[in-house]
DNA sequence: CAGTAATTGCACAACGATGTGCAACTTAGT
DNA sequence: ACTAAGTTGCACATCGTTGTGCAATTACTG
């Protein structure tokens, strides 16, 4: 017992709010990676320059043992990159469905966009920085092209408002979210639905219909989920 | 002629592309502070950090001399962040009219905004983490409640949609604002009017009539400024 | 209970950035 | 031409961060 090792790290003051449900020293367990990842995750999006040191801690763990499961802040970074690129990418590709009309289309993508939530908003944080190294702006590419199709689609079928160019309409649309997804890890009590709509509604779609057709999709998708 | 001085750094190669009209190497002059105020802004966008070394080179000078201007970087910044906050709430502040009905006083509003360019990002981009001090955020509270406020107009008058609070859509509308600034700053061509179209139609306003009310006002303030 | 993997506490080197001091130099103003 | 302000080049101390090494301590597993 030299120092004050076992009992008191445990309950570090995490200080930030956290992922909801999870007992309150469950250190060890099997993955310490898992939660230095998490936590560094919600770290990084709060301060784009915490440091090392601050990641340890927050995670309840030392500094050391953070360079134990990744050699350096790069690879941390990278592997916070490529966890949030799979679970985007995977979300967005799911999003697929032939028969969606535009609407229902750009609603789905922001449904799944909106799952996404802080890993989403990370990786356009490590976009738009360099953190990490500089493959991270070509990992939100192909979410980017996809956003962009669906825009496109929907402006040559007249559904869609084309004041502004699709690709510009996309930025616009991402900017937006990302600054929702920004309000709701603060205060303000915003959902996907929000989200989806307010997507729709810029598009230039009646907000009556852009909310009955986000409801929709966001049932259908939910009792997809639970089947 | 113990070094190279005199003559190498005027030719600095700026790197970056810098505002339109300026001969080559104006140096001296008579406000090289302005200078380097300037080219800080623009290399804080770019990278947030940005070090002195990187901004003075930036600014064809040598490190030690941006300290004969500012004592400290964060004086640095809070002197960028004063000239941003003064700019964008003159703007803001002279876009008011009495007689102007929500959708004008919105476009009015937004085209204020988009003035402040590359002040307003800047601003925002200090808000969202904390460089400087603390008090840079609360520069912005009067902007974002004037916003706020305008939207709140509207929406009890029934000429924007209210699928979410005004405080909410306000955030949405400033990222999107944010977004379009930025893309602006790299390749796509945007320009203010397309941003206040964008933000009408994000409230709810049909397209078509957006187009029309912010061209007007557009049209408006600038016989206006050449008067 | 033994063995093994992980965690911890230091200590340390290497960098990069900040801020200051000072002497030499260049430029602008009168 | 002279002066004064501004600029420059370096040197230096200080800090915070990164990444490593290593021995001691825990915690899990069979």
């Amino acid at each position: 017992m030299q120092t004050k090792s076992g009992a008191e790290q445990a309950p570090a003051e995490a200080g930030h709010a956290e992922a909801g449900a999870a007992p309150p020293r469950r250190r060890h367990a099997q993955s310490n990676r898992e939660r230095i990842l998490a936590v560094a995750r919600t770290e990084l999006i709060r301060d784009p320059d915490a440091s090392m040191d601050d990641i340890a801690r927050a995670a309840g763990v030392v500094r050391r043992t953070v360079y134990g499961h990744f050699p350096s802040r790069e690879a941390l970074v990278a592997g916070l990159a490529e966890e949030a690129r799979r679970d985007i990418l995977g979300a967005v590709e799911g999003a697929q469905r032939d028969g969606d009309s535009p609407e229902e289309a750009v609603a789905r993508f922001d449904l799944a966009a909106w799952r996404g939530g802080d890993r989403y908003r990370l990786l356009i944080s490590f976009a738009q920085r360099n953190l990490g190294d500089g493959g991270i702006p070509a990992m939100l590419a192909p979410v980017r092209d996809r956003s962009i199709e669906l825009i496109a689609v929907g402006q040559r079928s007249g559904v869609f408002a084309d004041y502004l160019p699709a690709p510009v309409l996309a930025l616009a649309l991402e900017g937006m979210c990302v600054a929702l997804l920004q309000a709701v890890n603060e205060d303000v009590r915003v959902t996907a639905v929000d989200q989806a709509v307010a997507s729709l509604v810029a598009l230039g779609v009646p907000a009556a219909r852009a909310i009955e057709v986000v409801t929709r999709v966001a049932a259908s998708d939910e009792a997809e989920a639970a089947r």
